[in-house]
DNA sequence: CATGAATGAGCGTTCATTCAT
DNA sequence: AATGAATGAACGCTCATTCAT
């Protein structure tokens, strides 16, 4: 069962230094010491392997989100600690995290596919939560209240995803600093009363 | 020669419906209704008809880019004109737009190549131009004058990408919508006095 | 392992028959009864099964040198008995010998190929053999004392090799005629005292 | 016609260089600067100008040949003259040479190709004149009367097969050597009275 | 004489996957 | 759980050659 775990592991470095096309399902076995069939023996199809390792960082993501949704600060509190959170998430798993940002949508066409419906629930769940808090922070008098809930969300997922895919090997200050400036900028342009 | 311009365009539709792997060459020529060496006869490989693609929508990119920087209006105006002149590069190029933003940075990944060269290109040019309207912004009172320059112009800039690394197809409506979210957004964070 | 026995034997007759270029892979695989992939399986290509024929060749010539060296006869029964290890040489595997002769130095231009050093190494073997037999017939008075024993060696290697690439597929009788002849030839212009 | 000439010498060049099979009518073309169907306009296919190569070589030699005839020496200084007629060859023409001794007989296997033809002929010329020398030094005491005539005359030949097949480009030094180390050995063993 | 555009035929090679063991 | 041997299906690309002009 170890290998298993090399295998993924090993197929993880390699989809995200090369892409899912370009790296061979030999490769990922010659990289992990095993041969090509002990591969198959585990997930099915190379497919197989890519879709565990997206599965894998779905449920950690969605994991963190649950813990942020039980902090029961300021609004904009939440969602500040969502861009530190997404910020933690990418610098424990990197290459997981550019695989589902960068890789993922350029290989996947069907809608139906496990990673495309995965996707969706996320960009939902995170849409949702950023609403919540929107929605929320205008009724107790936290954020302006002509903002349009739905379409400020999308735009700060976007936000989130925008950071998430900048391109791997991730530069950390980079991260860092555009994590601030982004909190900054939304600040800005939700809080009725800032600082400045 | 009108041979080699329906060899660009099929190619275009393929590579932004199936990406890069998954097109072949060969269905590419049947497409075009010629024979797969009059492609290497036109463009030398696979990578050099993507390439070719990839020059032309930069080339069409900075020169609406070059067409904005002459109009003199106020500085959020301009950056309002960028979202827009953005919006309309999509709706001219949708299947050109998609390869650029969402299959182009999955294939190549060695940093000295063409296509990377030009799009961090378009990123700079892109991100000078918001910096020199935040900056005059904040000069002629306009913005806030506490707003980080340089940061702040990397976020819209992440925007804009953004908005055009949506799944292709694209769903006009919704891209309307994000973008005049998106122009909302920008104006309460960036404007002194908004209209609210 | 039996079928990269079939391979190696099939792709020889096919090398002596048409030459490297103008046999394809395709053909080897198919009058082994196996895949083309299976090929590339056990060499890693073209080149690589061609080499592999080559290495068995001259391991096998290096051999029968070998044991020629222990013969204590007189120095001309040494030369003479080389002419006719060659031969059998020819005989034994006439299929590699005119792959070795004829096709391989056609192919192979650059300098540091392992054909080319193996070849270099066996004309040297041959070389060294000869002179070494030339000098120590000269001191026992068995030969010409005014022979110059380098550049005659070199001859007598060129009609060794000039026997081998005779056109395959080789009639024998001629062969041995020539052989006959070379010998004779030799005789008379190495040896002091001949029977004439 | 005079671009006629150029594509007939880039050729060869090619063909000395990297065997038929390796060159391509599209090297050719472009460095003869001008263009694939031009060539194919000359000379009605790539064997065609393969052809006319040979062609040329062989009327070459063929007339030099001829000279060589009518002079009226002692049968021994003949053969000689042969030798050294055959060296100015070599460093005559080089390339056309190699072509003909090394590339020709590995790409061509149907015994009624116009090479294979003129090449035997070459060979019948060569044997015939050698015999006729050996002949006519038998009969005036010039030579041992117990030479097998025939068989030495084809041994002689291919000495002159061996020296024009060593590897191109020629060593000029190592050529001359040879060439007067096989007189040397040719004089031992064919003159009844030798100096030594 | 000269060329730009076009093609039929085929080649070496790769790759995900399977089967017998 | 693990492997060596084997394959079906294709793919990117090349090359000699032709045709219309």
């Amino acid at each position: 069962m170890y290998k298993k775990q090399k295998l993924l592991k090993v197929a993880t470095k390699f989809f995200a230094a090369k892409g899912f096309e370009k790296t061979t399902t030999s490769q990922i076995a010659k990289s992990a010491g095993v041969t090509e069939p002990l591969l198959f023996y585990h997930f099915k199809s190379k497919n197989g392997i890519f879709e565990e390792i997206i599965k894998n960082i779905l449920k950690d993501y969605f994991s963190r989100l649950d813990c942020l949704d039980q902090c029961t600060n300021s609004q904009f509190e939440k969602i500040e600690k969502l861009f530190w959170m997404n910020l933690d998430f990418i610098k424990d798993m990197p290459e997981e995290c550019y695989i589902f940002t960068a890789i993922c949508p350029s290989q996947i066409k069907n809608a139906d596919h496990i990673c495309i419906q995965n996707a969706v629930r996320l960009t939902q769940n995170l849409t949702s939560f950023v609403t919540g808090c929107i929605d929320e922070g205008i009724r107790n008098d936290e954020f302006h209240h002509h903002i349009r809930t739905k379409s400020t969300a999308k735009i700060i997922v976007k936000l989130l995803y925008g950071i998430m895919i900048s391109s791997y090997p991730y530069k950390l200050d980079y991260l860092n600093d555009t994590v601030e400036s982004s909190i900054e900028f939304c600040k800005r342009s939700l809080l009725k009363q800032h600082p400045d």
